[in-house]
DNA sequence: GTCTATAGGTGGATAGAC
DNA sequence: GTCTATCCACCTATAGAC
């Protein structure tokens, strides 16, 4: 079936390309060639739609932040309760490794010192928003004994996040994504509260079913 | 006063300083112009030492773990118990942090899909190492009721690993070393078992001096 | 061991025709 | 919106003098 273009429809398929390529070989392992290759036109053409790589940067985190806000929200709606939804957000960094890709921002943490200063601030809020829901989830999960855990919620949502993205980098450095199943399920095993854990053992196990 | 140049001291030299740039700026956000103007020598005669930016690298990578391993070793003698060397490695990454630095290979990791094939294979032995002593160590201290985990010590190590590399890498992006420390006090605590719990409450506290 | 000089390639970015 | 052509800065690496 013909494929009819919209108006701003490159700019998207642009943004697409590059996003799979810092998420791979991060923003300074990519250039408008790798791009320009990809999508068949010349490196002139990009710079219609994006006038600098750190335009083209700085939008690539948000939509990134957007998608992401976007299955946080479908994970709120459909989740059956916040040990669920913990699993559920561990689920959707299983996805992108399973792509054999890195979190767009993960990626670009790593390489925050070289990065331009317009594209630091945005992906600072990328981990605030994180953080933010994380907190949420583990504050109402404890309150309803679904979730356990000593300690302020934002903490130990810190920490989670970290260890998501860390077990997410490992994982795909050693090409098994085993290895962040594996650490996620520790984590959230941790986690269980008394309410979750019953039902856990009822079903006949701690698995997460994050395969 | 005057200071005296051993023979290969020039090498040592320029990996001192690549060492720091590839922790700061990772392995794709530094060039041999940048080693020689902080050591004040032309690129060509870095090239003497160190033929391509390959070699560089793996010898980057061989001489952190060299270092690394030594560190263990250190820690191994003095530690006071197997909770108290998992404190002190998470404060070898508090060091690194606090001069602003990720850790070597964990910056590398994230740039692993545009590493030549001789850096990745020494990179792997790296965290190989870490794991393997990070589960001996919860092995052992499980044994001796001073650390407290479900499951193979070997997933919790790797869980750990990946934990205080992202903990580290998120830490730094928010230029607020006290992320890292938060983060490492949340995990070894949940890791706190029965005859170290009865001493951190004697000494009136669960902190892990980590400052 | 360090230098000058340079090769050969790629980086992001722009001008101007179509 | 896309092209050709081009700029200039930077990259890794080498040759050969000192």
């Amino acid at each position: 079936m013909q494929q009819l273009l919209q108006p701003g429809d490159t700019a998207q398929r642009i943004l697409g390309i590059a996003s799979r390529l810092v998420q791979t070989r991060g923003f300074n392992g990519f250039s408008y060639a790798d791009i320009a290759a990809e999508l068949q036109v010349t490196k002139a053409s990009l710079h219609y739609h994006f006038p600098s790589k750190t335009e083209l940067g700085r939008r690539l985190i948000e939509r990134y932040e957007r998608n992401f806000v976007e299955a946080l929200q479908g994970i709120d709606r459909e989740a059956a309760g916040d040990f669920d939804r913990l699993a559920r957000y561990a689920r959707i960094y299983a996805g992108v490794l399973a792509d054999g890709q890195m979190c767009l921002c993960g990626m670009l943490a790593a390489e925050h010192a070289t990065l331009p200063e317009a594209m630091r601030e945005v992906l600072q809020h990328y981990f605030d928003i994180n953080e933010h829901w994380l907190a949420g989830v583990l504050r109402r999960g404890r309150k309803a004994d679904e979730l356990r855990f000593e300690g302020a919620p934002r903490e130990v949502a810190t920490m989670l996040l970290g260890a998501f993205e860390g077990a997410m980098m490992l994982a795909r450095s050693y090409g098994d994504p085993r290895r962040f199943t594996r650490a996620a399920e520790r984590l959230l095993a941790d986690l269980r509260g008394p309410a979750v854990a019953g039902a856990g053992r009822a079903r006949g196990g701690s698995k997460l079913h994050l395969h």
